[in-house]
DNA sequence: CAACCGTGGCC
DNA sequence: TGGCCAAGGTT
């Protein structure tokens, strides 16, 4: 047998590690502090905001939550409207609100710091498997795998695997494989590096395999699938629902905003009335305001991840507020200023900002 | 399991 | 330009 003169090739991990010291990133601002003991208020909160959202997009949220809100316990203490402005155009507000209400639960029940064991950690609002694993690997060194996109997008095409990443049994395998990699050691760096290897090498289109540790044995290189792996989810047409926005403006210039319910799309986020007809909206309006007219602004479309939203603005400017409106906790006439401090859908400021 | 929950960028 | 995608979790 020749076995004893092979060299075995060098883990997934450590080529990994090896490839992430000379190219992974290593300057992120929720990186700071030692490898072993990164500020584990900011990792959670990084982890919380890279759901589902591109670190470009994440940094400049980051940096701000994180200045206003420096640590665990002044999160626990805010508002819940100062969260959600900061969170503002980021979506998916409720993770802003998960990590809110696991925050103060952190003060009451936990000492103010975060858990260190998986169970108690993963019970809190918004952290699930992969980002209980992820804080524990990268705060504290401990050994657990993750499994997000870019895992998922590294793993189905370096052992070829086909089927949606989303589908169960896929995603049981996924994780099998993922708990399989992951190291003894260096955890923080190894969590670090199989992201960042999907992040910039191991991308969605043109991967650049050339560039890639894995490349060695990846089985979508060997056979050519990296554009078909990791396999498309069978895709659904789009519903459009229909709104009419009211802008509803005062001789000052203030607008009427009102904060939405707890459930549905922005929930407790302040937005604009809304009407599901023009003749409801008129009826609406006359219900706040003395109102003369009404000018019809640029209809356009928002689109969410589930549905498109036509949105058809409708201003009724220069009106007089009728005094019963002050009396209502989820209805405000709100200057431009006012507008900078409250958590606003997007298309709403935008909305807003083009009006002005 | 499938629906729900935002937004910005890319090709 | 529009469909698709991106560091998921909850119900």
């Amino acid at each position: 047998m020749t076995h004893s003169t092979t060299r075995r090739a060098p883990t997934v991990a450590a080529r990994l590690l090896r490839w992430f010291d000379l190219h992974g990133r290593k300057d992120l601002p929720w990186q700071s502090g030692d490898a072993q003991g990164r500020d584990a208020y900011r990792v959670w909160l990084s982890e919380i905001m890279l759901q589902q959202t591109q670190v470009a997009t994440v940094i400049g949220y980051f940096q701000r939550f994180t200045e206003a809100l420096p640590t665990l316990r002044d999160l626990a203490t805010a508002d819940e409207d100062t969260v959600l402005a900061l969170w503002s155009g980021l979506g998916y507000y409720r993770r802003a609100r998960f990590l809110h209400r696991a925050a103060q639960i952190c003060v009451d029940q936990h000492g103010g710091d975060l858990p260190r064991d998986f169970a108690t950690l993963s019970a809190l609002p918004g952290i699930g498997r992969s980002t209980a694993g992820a804080i524990l690997a990268q705060a504290h060194g401990l050994r657990f795998a993750i499994l997000d996109g870019n895992v998922k997008r590294v793993l189905t095409r370096y052992h070829g695997i086909h089927g949606h990443p989303g589908q169960s049994a896929v995603e049981k395998l996924l994780w099998q494989h993922a708990e399989s990699h992951t190291p003894t050691t260096r955890l923080a760096d190894y969590t670090q590096a199989i992201m960042d290897l999907g992040a910039t090498l191991c991308v969605r289109s043109r991967p650049r395999c050339d560039a890639c540790p894995l490349a060695g044995d990846c089985v979508a290189y060997r056979d050519n699938l990296t554009a078909q792996l990791p396999s498309r989810k069978p895709s659904k047409a789009l519903p459009t629902r229909a709104t009419v926005m009211l802008v509803l403006r005062d001789h000052d210039g203030r607008v009427l905003l009102e904060r939405r319910g707890p459930q549905g799309v922005w929930s407790g986020l302040w937005s604009l009335p809304e009407a599901a007809s023009t003749d409801d909206a008129w009826r609406l309006a006359q219900r706040h305001a003395r109102i003369d007219d009404a000018q019809a602004l640029s209809p356009f479309t928002h689109v969410f991840s589930h549905y498109r939203l036509a949105i058809e603005p409708l201003l009724f400017d220069r009106t007089t507020a009728h005094a019963a409106v002050a009396d209502n906790p989820d209805l405000r006439w709100c200057s431009a200023t006012e507008l900078a401090a409250l958590g606003l859908p997007a298309p709403v400021r935008t909305l807003l900002q083009n009006t002005a």
